[in-house]
Parts: C-alpha cells; sequence; structure tokens
DNA sequence: GCAAATATTGACCAAGAGGTCAGGATCAGG
DNA sequence: CCTGATCCTGACCTCTTGGTCAATATTTGC
C-alpha cells in the first residue's frame, strides 16, 4: 500500500485483508455481488467502511481478489486425478472429494454458483482458458481408460459436468435440501451413498459391452 | 387497480402486467432480486418506471408475482409422473422433459436458481410445504415400485435431486458450459444421451439384486 | 522515546435506486 | 361527443451505497 513496487505485507496488513476476504465470502457468497455491500462486508470483518477500502480500492477489487485467491483451491481436486490409478477408484475420490469440499465450503461453492449464474462477467476468460484446459485434459485422460476397456464408455465432458452437478447442487441449493428433507437427515452421508452407486453402476465395464 | 374487490383486468392491464413480468424474468434471472432495478426492468419492457409501478406497487410484488406464477409450471413435469406406468419410461420421460425445459426456459431455471442459492427467502414455505409433500409423493411411487422389484433400489430424494441438479444444472451453469465445451456442442442433445445411459444404469435392475 | 510510516475514522459527496404525486393524455361507455 | 375511469409521465423526494479525504491514532524502526 506504501510503495510503487510490490511491497511486502505487513502483518496488520495480511490479517486485515483476510478477514476482509473471509466477510466478504460470506456476504458475496449469499448475496451475489451486486447484492452485497461494503458496510456489510465491513460489519462482517468487523472493520469500519474507510477502512475496508483503504486495503482494497473498491468493491470490485475485494470480489475479484476472492474468486481469483479461491479459484486454485476450488479446481484443485480435479487436478489431483492420478492417470496411473485405478479408473473407478479416481472417479470414485474425485466425486467424494468434490462432495466433501461442498459440504465443507458451502460458501465458496455458492460464490462461484452465483457468478457463473450471471454469466461468469468476471470468470469468463478463466473459464474458456485454463479450466477447458484442465477439462479437456481430464477428458482425455477419461478418454483414454474408456479406450482401454477399464471405464463405460460415456461422454468425458459430460461426465465431469454431471459430477460438478451433483455434488454442487447439495451446497449451492442447500436451502431447497433441507426443506425437502426435513430434518434428522445429514445430506452429505445420504448423497455419498448415492453418487458412490451411481457412478459404480454408470462406469463399470460390462464384459459384452467391451471393445 | 380501481376497485377495492378484485376488478377484472383491462385489455391494456393484462398485456402490460404480462409484458411487465416477460421483461422482470429476463432481469431477474440474470441479476438476482437485489441487482435488478425497476429501470431495467421498466426499460426491458418498453415502460417508464412509473407506469411499471403503477402495475405493480413495489419492486419485490414484481418478484413476487413472477415466482408464484412460475412455480406451477416449473414443478409441471414433476406432477405427471404415471404410477401405473412403467417405471423405467417413467424416470426417462421426466428427465427428458426437465432437461427440455432447461433448455426452453433457462431463465425461469436461473430465476429459482438464484433464489435458493440466496437462501429461499420468499419461498422457505413452499418449499417446505407443497413441494416437500410432492417429493415425499413421488419418492413414495419410487419407493414403490422398488419394492416391486421395478427398479433399483437408491435412495429416492436423491434420486429426484439428482434428476434437478443434472438438468437444471445445463441452464443455471449455461456460460461455464459453454465455455468448456467450445463451439460446435449441442450440450442439451449430448447430456440427452448422457442421462439416458446414467439411468438406465442405475434403475435398471439387476437379476442378483433382486429380493 | 521519537520521527516516519502505517492504520483508522468521522464527515462528506455524488450517483443510483425505490417510490410518490399532481397533472395531463387516452380510452370506454352512454 | 362528452364524461368519468383508466393510463401515463416528468419532476421530485428520500434513503442507500460506492467512494473520498483530511485529520487523528497507532505502530515500526532506529
Amino acid at each position: 500500500m506504501s510503495d510503487e513496487s510490490q511491497a511486502r505485507p505487513t502483518r496488520i496488513q495480511q490479517k486485515n485483508r483476510a478477514t476482509i476476504l473471509e466477510g466478504a465470502l460470506t456476504v458475496f457468497s449469499s448475496q451475489g455481488f451486486r447484492g452485497a455491500t461494503i458496510d456489510q462486508i465491513a460489519e462482517e470483518a468487523g472493520l469500519s467502511k474507510p477502512n475496508v477500502l483503504y486495503y482494497f480500492a473498491s468493491k470490485e477489487e475485494i470480489y475479484r481478489n476472492l474468486l481469483t485467491g479461491l479459484l486454485d483451491m476450488w479446481l484443485d481436486p480435479l487436478r489431483s486425478i492420478n492417470p496411473e490409478g485405478d479408473p473407478l477408484s479416481e472417479v470414485h475420490r474425485y466425486v467424494a472429494t468434490k462432495l466433501q469440499m461442498s459440504r465443507d465450503y458451502p460458501r465458496e461453492s455458492r460464490l462461484f454458483a452465483n457468478e457463473v449464474l450471471q454469466g461468469a462477467p468476471l470468470l469468463t476468460e478463466i473459464l474458456g482458458g485454463l479450466l477447458r484446459e484442465m477439462v479437456d485434459e481430464q477428458a482425455a485422460v477419461f478418454q483414454g481408460w474408456m479406450d482401454q476397456g477399464r471405464l463405460a464408455r460415456v461422454d468425458p465432458h459430460h461426465l465431469i459436468f454431471s459430477i460438478w452437478a451433483l455434488t454442487q447442487h447439495y451446497a449451492d441449493f442447500e436451502a431447497q435440501v433441507r426443506a425437502v428433507l426435513g430434518p434428522g437427515h445429514d445430506p452429505y452421508a445420504e448423497a455419498g451413498v448415492f453418487l458412490d452407486r451411481l457412478y459404480s453402476n454408470l462406469l463399470t465395464v460390462h464384459p459384452d459391452e467391451q471393445g
């Protein structure tokens, strides 16, 4: 904040920028970008509004920082699929990891959901660039496994979409899921069982359809 | 607008209320409730702002009218599952119908997605009431089929969630789907094939697991 | 312990947004 | 073709909100 070039951040800077982003995550994820106000973020973070703007030049900069800062973490499970591993196990692990992330980081899920819902104004480059490459690469791994007869043949891209849709649904539509199920349910545990079954049945190779 | 009791609407009233709701659907579905402005709605509808407020008392009333007006249409496919029909065919028809609705009415899908994402402030009663009853009823039908050995055993509620998640994903996350797939794709057509396969494999009864 | 850098805030501003209202235009029915 | 009801609008009000700034407090490094 002081020097023209990148200055190393103070301890206070580090802490305050972090608490601001933390508060902003809560607010943006539940209100969307336009619905959120700097006052809400400031209150959530326990700082005054001008103080928030002392650390970030504008509301949009807070938002941008949040998005880009969380993107890597969010996409990490996709990267960690092991092409040398057992295909079915790798898919199951990916599904389980994504589901757990929805349970443990629902705000992050909703943040991205909000952004994409509104047409992803700030993410289009990334979606069509980095993400697309990662997905294509991963789809190629799946395709390879299918060609080797180790995974049933389905459209690999839509396989990935289905995993995203099914796992993030429990975070993004939590209000609906809880209202419909009522109390006394552990949606994520039940979903885990359901999804295991679903992907086993979808992807297990049946002897009569190899080749 | 004139009488204390319900007066029959004029032709002009009918037309203008309809165009306002139509414009509001576009705006609310792409901006969320808080992000939308009456000015945007007015412009979208080709009316002046005060004129919009002449037909609806407030922004929230427009929104409320939209939501409740579209809810029946949105939930209709669930109602039309035939308990006397062939289980697998009925599920496939439901999936196909929901997918087509996402393709044909993406704004409606996004409108509800936005609302639920923000915690469904205006829909909680309906979600926990009407919707919950409908889902429970439908889940009971599925359960019956499973008990008869005509459908593989899976959690019926999560089966329904999965259909919602997978079909609406293509409308709600359209920006992402298109960015990742790139041009030259018909996401809905591909999804149709994928989902047919997915639910066949999930729900077809295997001889060795009946009982 | 003392300057210089850093951090914080109250007061303020301009633009935006929801909503009102008086008055004028238009339309329907007799 | 006239009158009352309906429809429409420009001007305006108020509250919110993103953002600024000068002044003050606090911390840091010597």
